[in-house]
DNA sequence: CGATAAGCGAGACGGTACGTCCCGTCTTCCT
DNA sequence: AGGAAGACGGGACGTACCGTCTCGCTTATCG
């Protein structure tokens, strides 16, 4: 539980490790990853910054932390949790093009698109965050993403031997790409060509 | 010529502008984008740290320019130039392999990886940077890349009525995703796999 | 003129020079020399950290120029100034003990006392501030004690070919003890006293 | 035994206590006085932190009482003792040159100045720390010295109604200050021109 | 053609934040 | 209960850069 940055002999302080993530995640909402500093979060966490330094590497592993831990506290009650369910209509199509849509909904809302974007940025010139990443918040979703597609295999909507890793690439990165670089207009119909495309390459 | 930033009076000295960009080149490479700062840039260039903020808005932008300068000193003699030109064989999908699998190598030099990373994080934040580097930089790449498609779009060996911007980032955005968030391995095989599957949704 | 502790090359802001050393005086008065920081010398005189740094070597070289700068400031407007002179009524006996039960009196007053023994702690362990101290704050006074010690020998009130730097000591040295190591009284009678015995010393 | 600084139950750990003492001298002598910390004593001596903040006052306290240990376990075995005896030929003024040139020559030797230099930095803004240096080191050498003049009163040799105490300061205190200040050269020509002066201002 | 104003190097300046060192207190667990 | 261990809130350190601001000194244009 949580993301591991240093070792964790228990001794640890578990209120002023909450009072941190959350002064992260407020301070990140106000002002911008970018202008967060570990100086202000101590001092809105009412913490000394030895105690972060302590436990995490840098700046980016703190609020990465802190979305992780809001993540992880969203779920059900069910033990480690974190089981994130796509809808399974049978018709393969649609239910992508829901999932998808909601995805360029989400890139939309300047309240998710911040953080998310300070997230990758993060993990962009940190290897081990961007393992953290990939653990903890992108493998349940994408398995839960490929879990639906094995679905569509079954009832043979895509080919059997459909490479499923590099199916979901197909269908998403160019909508993160295009979210990233802002290269172009992110639109439902975007998503819905998208889609379309993708299916037919899977085809069996 | 150049990313223009800041109004450009003809008084400028162009000799402190090279020294300028060969410096925050050097230093990038050096000390890789993060660790580069405008004092250092301008020590190394025996400059004014005011001529640097006369002419440009940040780091970003000159960091930005000291590639730009590069690209375009690199291309023909015709003028602007950068007329980029892939191989054409006839053969859509030896082509695209081929230009693929070139981009892969590329990924995979850690000379070339460095500064391309750098750059792209720059751009991730800064909207206006990210224009100027679709307009300046990938434009004319991407234009080749589409005029290669139209070519085989003629050939009958893709849907003569394909959305080329979108089967472009069917083909790049995984492999871009995979370099930039280090989430899989980067092969020639994986981009043969990609072509063929691309290639399967564009066909008529 | 001023402590110089590190080179000065004119580009010097008197302005800040000023607000400092002023700040520091403050400071110590308020609060006492060991609790003073040069953060909070910065943050009163509205100065950068980096601007102290530049151009004291320690918190002992800003405290002692602001004690110094006082001093300077103190004197006749003749130029250079600082010329001491003390009371010569011809009777050698009677000058000293008046300067001597002065001196007394000096290190009795708590206002006095505090910033003299910071200032003293200081130069013991900082050679340099040491040789400072004689130069600019200890031989005018001592070079004025001499000179009346000079006019005695004259007078035939005190050996002709006596050192008058050992004199000195002797009549200060246990007075300076005594306060610094609070090892006795300090009374006006042990100034008496003290007279008395160095004069039997130094008689012809 | 020792200064005490606070209560002492008894169930104190002597190994501790000899441990951190220890610590102190060496730290003290490797890295000097100001550079030593209580965490640095505590973890050379290991030992918990409180286990030095629980039974001294301060770092002073601390260092104080190491070298207070040194000095007693040195002197003679007959109990507390301490008991100093200084040269007795019946010739005052060589037994004094012989004393002060042993003064002159302990301050000249780096091992000895460094230490003692810092108790006195210290005893000086300390007066608690003041008054058990002079109760615990320095009143059984000046018993010692102060018993020598006495002999030498009951001699003829110096006024039979002079003031011990002060004539302790003619002779000492500037040597003192001239070492404390590095105000001059410390030699044994000056520690016998100070003995000759000393005396002819205590003659009968 | 000489004044005059801009660009320029240099770098001081008021600041913010860094990451580290210790402080003195505290808590935990062991003996 | 004392002690080893060390986390904690906090204050200050000395450093690195930020972006702005003077300084003189070219230099290149225009009255």
């Amino acid at each position: 539980m949580a993301g591991v940055n240093k070792p964790d002999p228990a001794r640890r302080s578990e209120r002023s490790r909450q009072a941190i993530l959350q002064a992260a995640r407020e301070l990140v909402s106000e002002v911008g990853y970018a202008k967060v500093s570990i100086e202000a979060i101590a001092a809105r966490a009412g913490v000394g910054k030895q105690t972060i330094y302590r436990w995490w590497r840098s700046k980016g592993a703190v609020v990465f932390d802190s979305f992780l831990a809001l993540s992880e506290g969203g779920d059900a009650s069910d033990g480690d949790g974190g089981s994130v369910v796509l809808p399974d209509t049978g018709d393969i199509e649609a239910d992508l093009k829901t999932v998808m849509r909601a995805t360029v909904a989400e890139f939309a809302d300047p309240g998710f698109e911040a953080p998310i974007r300070a997230l990758n940025l993060e993990i962009v010139n940190d290897p081990e965050l961007a393992a953290q990443y990939r653990d903890k918040l992108a493998a349940p979703v994408d398995e839960a993403k490929k879990a639906r597609l094995r679905s569509a295999q079954r009832a043979g909507q895509i080919a059997a031997d459909a490479d499923l890793d590099l199916a979901l690439e197909l269908l998403y990165a160019p909508l993160y790409q295009r979210w990233l670089l802002r290269s172009g207009p992110l639109t439902p119909q975007y998503a819905d060509a998208l889609v379309d495309l993708a299916l037919k390459a899977l085809r069996p």
